[in-house]
DNA sequence: TTGGCTTTTGCAATCGATTGCAAATAACCT
DNA sequence: AGGTTATTTGCAATCGATTGCAAAAGCCAA
């Protein structure tokens, strides 16, 4: 800037409000400055610019890892939301720090906003972390979270109703006349919790009684649907439906099924959850819970510049919706006193 | 900082040394300072240390969008390959800084590094645009790109081996008796050239002619494969397999083709590109060409890395192969003087 | 006590921008 | 011309760190 300067014969202050079009320059030197810069292909050091006007335009997303595992991020809920994410901030002129941080310590992505990196932090996914979340959020951080809403939570999420969304899931396959419906997911996640809750009481609206030996903790990844299919054969136990918590268990559970030579869905038939692209080019077309990733990372972006602007978001529920693509016959079980079928909501 | 020197009777300097670990400061005071440090939980603002030091720990990654379509980042392939680096940067303790920059000025990319918010990009995708790629090379920038090796290319890419990968699913093909091969891809595209080059070479070493009415563009997007097929369709030409340049693709075709009444791969044999994770778990599971995007984050990264450490990295190549996942019967197209199937190499 | 040497510290410049305040210049009025 | 106001410019401080160089402090021997 300073080459400018010596070039244009002013002084850096006026080559600063000349290119940020201060009126307080004449245009004619605001033309000869930017004229200049532009020949020299000079850009500002936005580094030094936030330093002094102490904000920025940068937005962390963190992505928590199992440090168990070590698992990469490779959901493709979680990566569609990443892109959606991109999108929105691009869209509002932010740049996108993407990052991964260890599950057990969710509080290090405060980090990014105290070290100044970010001007506030979206959070894939709450976790088991209720507690530091809610920590983090008496420090009035701007950070807002995808997730479930939980009593007593101070911290604003974006998501879904998952109680909602899980007896969704449940009444079309009661609907269908399926009894024995399986249920995977890792239940340790507030959001596959409250599906489980949502999934129990579909149950209990059709009387039919819970059976613990029907659930089956998966955590998210294929491994785990494999494993899962093969608990629930070790168990002994009939099934006639499965309730999957994301579309990649769903999907995985399918070709498990299909490999071991069950008929899906005349024999099992199989829900997922989230509604990815693939959902739909999987075969048979997978029935699922529609998570709206489009309008989650908008409304996620969309309450984080609130914070930033200084107000305080609400936690805001986004719609779900079952989408039927299976074509399940509505047979009966025939081991089963059947005593009415009925739609799903 | 300045809190923190008060509060400790000593200068910033010495703090910032003792923060430092440097040998110049007392094992006592530095003590002391980080002691303080932590009980006021300070943490150093990471802007003005970068400002100073004149470096930062930043990688963008660029994703180009295609400015007409305005489409957002969907496809899984490099939504993994998003993933893969965004662990590969994490650790080598880097941040990543995702950005969408429009396809037709690449050259935007640089201004991550002009405007000193990176130290070095990541670009995935070369489009179109090998000129603008080969002018910023010519700027010794530290950008790696992920894509294809063309001639006279000044940047450094690493990526798989297109031809070699158009042919392996080519001469698959050939090998199941197949003759008459559609292919799908968007050929301006470096890299889907390369492969309907390696289709072409497959073609000829196996006598059979190339028709050019059998190849159909078709962005990466679910919507082109649809598309692609009723393209086929109205141009009224027989095929009885498809080579298709993405998974996403190759699973629209399929469940395209099944609505159709087509059975696939008894009528259709269909390859795929890629080998995204759903691939396995299609029905039927999906044969195709394996890009190992795992080993392409971490070579993008190594790459980026010793180019900030002043090197200049070449080029790199990596291993593809095929995966064949639909047991084909290796039947003739009964309307063909097959002369005598090969098996891919 | 003094000089010489080593170990610790602090001063002050620096990175590259922005901006309050004052000074210089231009414009206008009496 | 002289005074007053309006418009442009520049000086210098500031953001929050790092670091070369010099000064201070400590230590030891003469």
């Amino acid at each position: 800037m300073s080459d400018i300067a010596r070039l244009a014969g002013v002084s850096t202050a006026t080559v600063s409000r000349a290119l940020n079009d201060s009126p307080l320059v004449t245009a004619e030197t605001r033309a000869r400055v930017k004229e200049l810069a532009r020949s020299l292909n000079y850009t500002i050091n936005v580094g030094a610019k936030n330093l002094r006007l102490r904000r920025n335009k940068t937005v962390a997303v963190v992505v928590p890892y199992d440090s168990a595992s070590r698992q990469s991020v490779s959901d493709p809920f979680f990566l569609s939301m990443l892109g959606s994410l991109a999108d929105a901030l691009t869209e509002h002129g932010y740049d996108m720090l993407l990052s991964r941080v260890d599950a057990r310590q969710l509080d290090a992505a405060a980090q990014f906003i105290d070290t100044g990196r970010a001007m506030g932090v979206i959070l894939i996914g709450q976790w088991r972390h209720h507690d530091q979340l809610n920590q983090m959020a008496a420090r009035n951080l701007p950070i807002v979270i995808w997730g479930a809403l939980l009593p007593q939570q101070l911290y604003c999420t974006i998501g879904c109703d998952n109680i909602a969304g899980g007896a969704l899931a449940t009444e079309h396959l009661i609907a269908c006349g399926r009894r024995q419906i399986a249920f995977l997911g890792d239940t340790k996640l507030p959001e596959v919790h409250l599906r489980l809750e949502g999934y129990q009481r579909a149950l209990a609206r059709n009387n039919i009684r819970f059976n613990k030996r029907l659930c089956v903790s998966a955590p998210f990844l294929a491994e785990g649907a494999r494993n899962a299919i093969r608990e629930l054969q070790q168990r002994n136990i009939e099934f006639d439906a499965v309730f999957a918590c994301s579309d990649l268990l769903a999907m995985t559970v399918v070709s498990t099924l299909q490999k071991a030579g069950r008929r899906v869905p005349e024999d099992v038939a199989v829900v997922g959850y989230d509604d990815i692209e693939m959902a739909s080019h999987a075969h048979p077309p997978l029935t699922t819970v529609r998570q709206p990733i489009e309008a989650g990372g908008r409304a996620l972006v969309a309450a984080l510049l609130e914070f930033l602007e200084g107000g305080r978001p609400q936690p805001k529920t986004l719609a779900t919706e079952l989408i039927v693509r299976q074509s399940t016959p509505p047979v009966l079980s025939d081991n089963h006193d059947f005593t009415g079928a009925r739609l799903a909501q």
